[in-house]
DNA sequence: GGAAGCTAACTGTGATCACAGATTGCGGCA
DNA sequence: TGCCGCAATCTGTGATCACAGTTAGCTTCC
């Protein structure tokens, strides 16, 4: 059965494609949204009972997570959400400074009215929800994401934002189990802070420093998570 | 039935893992190698016939490689090697040549002098057989992803090198096509000048010139396939 | 009371069957 | 001779069944 996560009948799927593409969309977002924690284990058949259809379409689903990574499957064992390593963190970290960082250099340039004004609206929602004393932390992680890939989607790249989604999708359930368990981070305002910084530096037309102002955002909570000691190693 | 690969049941399966891996690693490696050109179809039953399995196997390799974007999987109609139109190529190339770029920069610093050498023998093997006035453009193919693939190794990162190996799944149909039509690229040895410069650069320890050649490797080839006008649009 | 061992339930993997939509090629008509 | 249309075949999708290895809980014995 699923660990930690019991209330997975209350899920839907969405409309569109075929099941196990629905299947897919559905486990994916709740892996970015963090609503797994890592060692949590789920199984084919309460899947797809759950949802309400055979196996084949989980199973379909699940196989495409592994070759992301997002997911375990070993052989006759339950399908797992991946423990990590410290040293695959900080790797992980150091390629998503490198990247996401490249993604906002770019969204720099490619700066269109349109997107600056989404980006400016995820800012302030996030800044708003962090500066609440009792902040819903489910929304905050969701809103953080959404100022993330409101930059990422202005860069333009199709293949990039591609990247990226599959990055998060190793680390939604990392960062997510960390602000569960220490909230208090958000009112430290370290995150808010960059993103004032990069939404700056997007609007004034500075590439480096929008590039430096998610990569000292991903650092920071990075070396804020190391430090915790929760990770393997 | 598959189109303009007729030898499909010559190829074998490695031993490791189960049937769906196993699948998964032959039809990858006959992408990257680019012995599927864009546009190609292929059938899970032909497949899983030449490959003495039934579909099941074939079907999740398939699948998690239609969720890399290495193939194509339309509801109801036949697998398909992704056509590519030029502003993606473009992209992607884009991508490419920062990620790949980055994999270089870090190859230089974490340079090694196992990995040091095993460059050089890649460096060594393409220069030779580009140096052939008959080259065997399949090997040629190979010990040019031979030797990338020795500097990215040499970067450390796990991560970085199956993002790598991704957008490889993705160019290899599209660079091999390009080659086997324009043999004479080979030849003027732009990719020959590029390896040297980035073997030269590691051993030098220069980051910025490694970074730099696979930069220009890149872009080389890439400006040569959009010259050529054998894409979409 | 506690630990060891066995059994029953659960795991993913693979094969086979059924189905609906797409494709293709052949036959007939103009 | 050329084009249209129908039918047989092929496509991926999904469900169900069988199987072998894993896991976990219960019983039994010390």
């Amino acid at each position: 059965m699923l660990e930690r996560i019991p209330a997975y009948t209350d899920a839907m799927l969405d409309e569109a494609g075929t099941l196990s593409d629905r299947v897919y969309r559905h486990l994916a977002d709740r892996l970015i949204a963090g609503r797994f924690a890592p060692g949590d284990k789920l199984s084919l058949r309460a899947v797809s009972e759950a949802l309400g259809l055979s196996i084949m379409p989980v199973r379909e689903a699940v196989s495409r997570l592994a070759a992301e990574g997002a997911l375990e499957v070993a052989p006759k064992k339950a399908v797992t959400v991946p423990l990590m390593r410290a040293a695959q963190f900080r790797d992980i970290t150091q390629v998503r400074v490198e990247i996401e960082g490249f993604a906002a250099a770019l969204a720099c340039k490619a700066n269109s009215p349109e997107s600056l004004a989404r980006i400016e609206a995820r800012e302030r929602e996030f800044r708003e929800l962090s500066e609440q004393p009792q902040a819903d932390l489910a929304q905050a992680v969701a809103a953080n994401q959404a100022f993330h890939f409101a930059v990422y989607r202005a860069a333009g790249s199709a293949e990039l934002l591609a990247i990226i989604e599959r990055l998060w999708l190793r680390v939604g359930p990392i960062i997510n189990l960390d602000l569960r368990e220490n909230p208090e981070r958000l009112r430290l305002g370290g995150a808010v802070q960059a993103h004032r910084a990069c939404l700056s530096a997007i609007r004034e037309n500075r590439p480096d420093a929008a590039r430096e102002a998610i990569a000292a955002d991903i650092s920071g909570a990075s070396a804020f998570i190391l430090s915790r000691q929760r990770l393997l190693d």
